[in-house]
RNA sequence: GGCGGCGUAGCCGAGUGGCACAGGCAGAGGUCUGCAAAACCUUUCACGCGGGUUCGAUUCCCGCCGCCGCCUCCA
């Protein structure tokens, strides 16, 4: 039985779809309005390793995402750069989609634009006007009035009272609304703003009613799965519900969260200004060990990145392909897959990655065991285990043949020459030649090997 | 101030009411190697502090200290 927690519960219950074999999911996307750093790296790998797990364990999955590519920062970054929304969004969608391959996280089924579903979004809030929910401030916009439905707080467990006392403190109040809490589900446009026609005049949605009209568009009624980081929790997250739920409908049976992202104990984020981008990362780094290094931090809870714990997670990718690299040599590339099921077991305890990887570590040294031991069908097993299991975790093990380069190899044959007539210093020259140039030798019972760094 | 979470070895980080074999990285010693590399073996180092419940607490409860998140845009 697969067991999930629940933000809503705030505890781990069993999971079980509303319709038996099928999961329906939504993970708030970002809105691309500058490159993508660390963070946004975690939250897709997190719910991609989720999504992947859920398709494992046999159930049809469709998987939604959407992109905010209509929000206040966007218009702003592109007034800053004399572009048009549409141009600013275009580009970094490029960028989040290019970091997205690298990281190996599947596409969405469906990649809603918020801008493509205003219709849908007018409507939902015209209910919530009709149902007496919302209100109109002329020349503003309308306005969700959150002290109309009991039901608010629940998810992120506040209570109106709590929200009215804290609200203010920080922010200043829009003097226009009915209550501090109340927020924007359109916002009417200024001149020169993007503005879609409505209702209550020009204007754009607000953050919120996207992801409530797109998911339950897309997704229905009742979907299974809600996920995004846990700063969405509140306001974002708990908002969506009271849009969806003071509509009509019902939202969303699930709330899974990913934990924040640290760099020297602190939350990485834009305002902070302490974020590393993912591009940069990517580009110093096996993108493999960034999902290696996430996977091995529980998906709710706060984990620390930073160069040292990039480079150690490169090393353990080292340790995987080696061992793809020498079960490649000996030609025990395909056996059946071994026993998933200590695999299966932490991972339907609410995705316990890290538990998993430590099997999947286990096998490598059982598979380098056997190696050893000349074992070879215990270790074909094991490596398909391992191979098997990685890949589900979206960690593709490489092993590639050597590509046929003359002059390396004539550099080879000549270390193995000098290393034949025991000239060692010579050999040493050559290896010492060929590290300059990345190349590694190694010399195994099968003769010397070469690959690059 | 309100709500929540966390504090496990040198670092990252799982887990558990019953000896702490998690796992990764690093350190030490060893096997293999001409030397390496890779691999394997052995090994050093840890449950923030104080109470309580219990036969037994790192695990459950209370208090304290420290750190973090949300309460505002945020993944």
């Amino acid at each position: 039985m697969l067991r999930l927690y629940d933000t809503a519960m705030r505890a781990k219950v069993d999971f079980v779809p509303s319709v038996e074999g099928r999961v329906s999911m939504y993970v708030c996307g970002a809105t691309p309005y500058d490159v993508p750093h660390l963070g946004h790296g975690r939250k897709e790998v997190v719910f991609d390793t989720i999504r992947r797990y859920l398709v494992w364990r046999g159930y049809a999955v469709k998987y939604v995402s959407n992109v905010t590519d209509i929000e206040d920062k966007i218009i702003a970054r592109a007034h800053e750069e004399g572009t048009t929304e549409p141009e600013l969004v275009a580009r970094f969608e490029v960028t989040f989609r290019s970091a997205f391959d690298r990281l190996n996280i599947l596409p969405p089924d469906d990649e809603p634009r918020a801008t493509e579903w205003i219709e849908e979004m007018t409507r939902l809030i015209a209910q919530l006007v009709a149902n007496g929910h919302a209100y109109v401030v002329e020349g503003q916009g309308v306005y969700f009035q959150v002290d109309t439905l009991p039901s608010y707080g629940s998810l992120s467990h506040r209570t109106l009272d709590e929200l009215l006392e804290s609200a203010g403190a920080r922010v200043d109040v829009d003097e226009r609304k009915r209550a501090p809490v109340d927020f924007a589900l359109w916002k009417t446009a200024k001149p020169g703003e993007p503005a879609w026609d409505s209702p209550w005049g020009l204007g754009r949605p607000g953050w919120h009613i996207e992801c409530s009209a797109m998911s339950l568009k897309l997704l229905g009624d009742g979907f299974d799965i809600h996920g995004g980081g846990s700063d969405l929790v509140f306001p974002h997250h708990e908002n969506e519900i009271a849009q969806a739920v003071g509509a009509g409908h019902e939202f969303a049976r699930y709330w899974l969260h990913n934990g924040m992202l640290n760099v020297d104990g602190q939350k990485m984020s834009k305002s902070l200004g302490n974020f590393v981008t993912l591009v940069d990362v990517l580009e110093q780094y096996d993108p493999r060990a960034f999902r290696l290094l996430v996977l091995q931090t529980h998906y709710r809870r706060g984990m620390e990145v930073g160069e040292k714990e990039l480079a150690d997670a490169e090393k353990a990718i080292g340790r995987l392909d080696a061992l793809a690299r020498r079960v490649r040599a000996d030609g025990l590339e395909s056996a059946p897959v071994g026993d998933i099921t200590p695999f299966r077991d932490v991972m339907d305890d609410d995705f316990d990655t890290p538990a998993a990887l430590a099997y999947v570590f286990e096998l490598v040294r059982d598979a380098n065991v056997a190696l050893d031991e000349g074992l070879q069908d215990t270790a074909a097993a094991s490596f398909a285990t391992v191979r098997e299991l990685a890949a589900e975790l979206g960690i593709e093990l490489r092993a590639e043949a050597p590509e046929a380069d003359a002059e390396i190899d004539a550099l080879v044959e000549a270390r193995e020459a000098a290393r034949r007539a025991k000239d060692w210093a010579e050999s040493d020259r050559i290896r010492d030649e060929l590290s300059r140039r990345g190349i590694v030798v190694e010399d195994t019972p099968r003769g010397p090997e070469w690959r690059r760094e």
